[in-house]
DNA sequence: CTGATATCAGTTGTACTGATATAT
DNA sequence: CATATATCAGTACAACTGATATCA
């Protein structure tokens, strides 16, 4: 089925979208539906007044125990240079805490804390229910196939 | 399945990636697809010397005939204010004319040239190369139910 | 008057680059 | 020497805001 004629002259009461060529796209769909996650997470992370990589870092201390400030970047995937400013925050809020590692003195060595541990917590269930919403119209087969799917994608350019 | 225990104490030769929990979280992975893609498309069209916006326009001019700026800015969905750079480098590269509307002269009607006729040819085939590119490791039938998933998120929450 | 249009100037947020001091 | 770490300053870019002149 071909698109509406071209160079066809805009007559009145013709419903303007986003043309279907460009809407069904599948790079364009990815940046669509990505910006509405991150508008969604970061709403929700909001509420508790902190942001997608604070909850990036405590989740990957958790996973992982105490870690360097290198390895937190390439594990949850933030910046060697924005880690410093993220770590600051959360160091200053109580929630982690920085130490130097005795073994190597150019590292710190990052850990979690009690109070860190509870924030975690209750950012979870924030983000539980921000990825809710953003799958809402999803049943519960089609939000794992489109996670399976987007790892596949994922996996395929990160190798 | 449980994550790797709390606290643990980092074990060499234990592999260590983003963790389960941050890795499967369905923002999380359409930011890095859309990421992926975005990178793809962007490569693909510089191979043109072009940007996706300069796409987005020449589509929607071709899909609706004549426009103003205000409506190209709705259907393409780039922002009005960026709209008139946008236009003045397609103009200056004779793909698009801008001409007074005299029946409205607040409007300026963008049209099509031949020029960027075959260019938007041009760009058709490098699109379709990079759409190829960010769907690689998907066969036919799963391409078909991510689109379609997708399409389900963004119409809910454009509406 | 209001509201829409095109334009430009400027802000914001985020990813990233580059340089530096320190230590391995 | 080369390499790795943490830090900070500054860049690049895109999305967005706000103001203005023009016109319906």
């Amino acid at each position: 089925m071909p698109d509406a004629p071209d160079h066809a002259t805009p007559r009145h009461g013709t419903p303007r979208r986003t043309p279907e060529r460009l809407a069904q796209l599948p790079s364009r769909l990815l940046a669509e539906t990505a910006a509405h996650g991150d508008r969604l997470v970061t709403a929700g992370l909001a509420a508790a007044g902190m942001r997608k990589w604070d909850y990036a870092v405590l989740v990957t201390l958790q996973a992982y125990g105490p870690a360097s400030q290198a390895e937190l970047s390439d594990w949850s995937g933030i910046h060697r240079s924005d880690m410093v400013s993220v770590l600051n925050d959360l160091a200053a809020a109580g929630h982690v805490q920085r130490a130097p590692d005795p073994g190597d003195r150019r590292r710190n060595i990052v850990s979690l804390t009690p109070t860190g541990r509870r924030r975690l917590a209750r950012l979870d269930r924030l983000i539980a229910e921000a990825e809710d919403r953003v799958l809402a119209p999803l049943d519960p087969a089609e939000r794992t196939e489109l996670v399976r799917l987007l790892r596949a994608l994922a996996a395929h350019h990160a190798g």
